[in-house]
DNA sequence: CAGTATATGCAAATGCATTCGCAATTGCAA
DNA sequence: TTGCAATTGCGAATGCATTTGCATATACTG
């Protein structure tokens, strides 16, 4: 049976606010400012149990660990941003056309991925 | 003093003679061909090597290891395509307008990255 | 051709994100 | 409130790409 405990709420809160995917070490970090004794094991173990069930999504970046989103929060398609003060991933709503006519001759695209990178808002200022 | 040895003739003739971003272990098939006694360390030592004297770029694949390819190759700018069913890597001529409109309100953006999924020209027959 | 510093192959070591074992803790049904 | 199975924290273990130590092999100068 399913336990709710404080730690699985403040990790899935830490995922439903935390406004853009999230690294295990950053949702470690967040759901610790309501249960400071959270361990990362237990972050990894609720993301996989999220997972099994469907609701979470992985955001791979390059060459980093994987960020994590909740599944309903990342399911219209949509691209990310990097920001390469803070390390943050970001949504960005919208898409581009004509990006199958870089498409070598004879290959078939079945999926894309665009990733912006820069510096966000907050570390612009 | 540097010397010229057949397991690095074999791995710069690999990347040279690729066509396309390779990963340490497609560089050691390849030039195993040429040297069958070749070690992964060495061609480890030899991407390192070639890295340092800025002769090489390196590709980063969602979740998988780097592919790397002589700088000169890797020159101008372009993108890839990762083919699901060889995990082959390919370089695509162009890019596209209109990334900057994907971006939030008040980001600045430095750079990007387009990658396409699908099956390449072999694995489509 | 000999001498030696550079390279190699091999296996063991690293660094890393992620997972596991287990004893102690804690929800929750009764 | 009680009892126990589900959870947790912790440290150790894993799996992986990549690196290193060292004895042996080899390219290259003189």
């Amino acid at each position: 049976m399913v336990r709710r405990t404080k730690q699985r709420t403040a990790i899935e809160t830490a995922l439903r606010e935390g406004g853009r995917p999230l690294s295990p070490d950053e949702i470690l970090t967040a759901a610790q400012a309501t249960v400071p004794s959270l361990n990362l094991a237990t972050v990894y173990r609720t993301l996989k149990r999220l997972a099994a069930a469907g609701m979470l999504t992985a955001i791979e970046v390059l060459g980093e660990a994987p960020r994590y989103r909740l599944a309903k929060e990342e399911m219209h398609h949509h691209h990310h941003f990097y920001c390469s003060s803070c390390q943050g991933v970001f949504c960005m709503e919208g898409c581009v056309e004509g990006l199958s006519k870089l498409l070598p001759q004879g290959f078939q695209m079945t999926g894309h991925d665009i990733f912006l990178y820069g510096l966000c808002l907050q570390c612009r200022k």
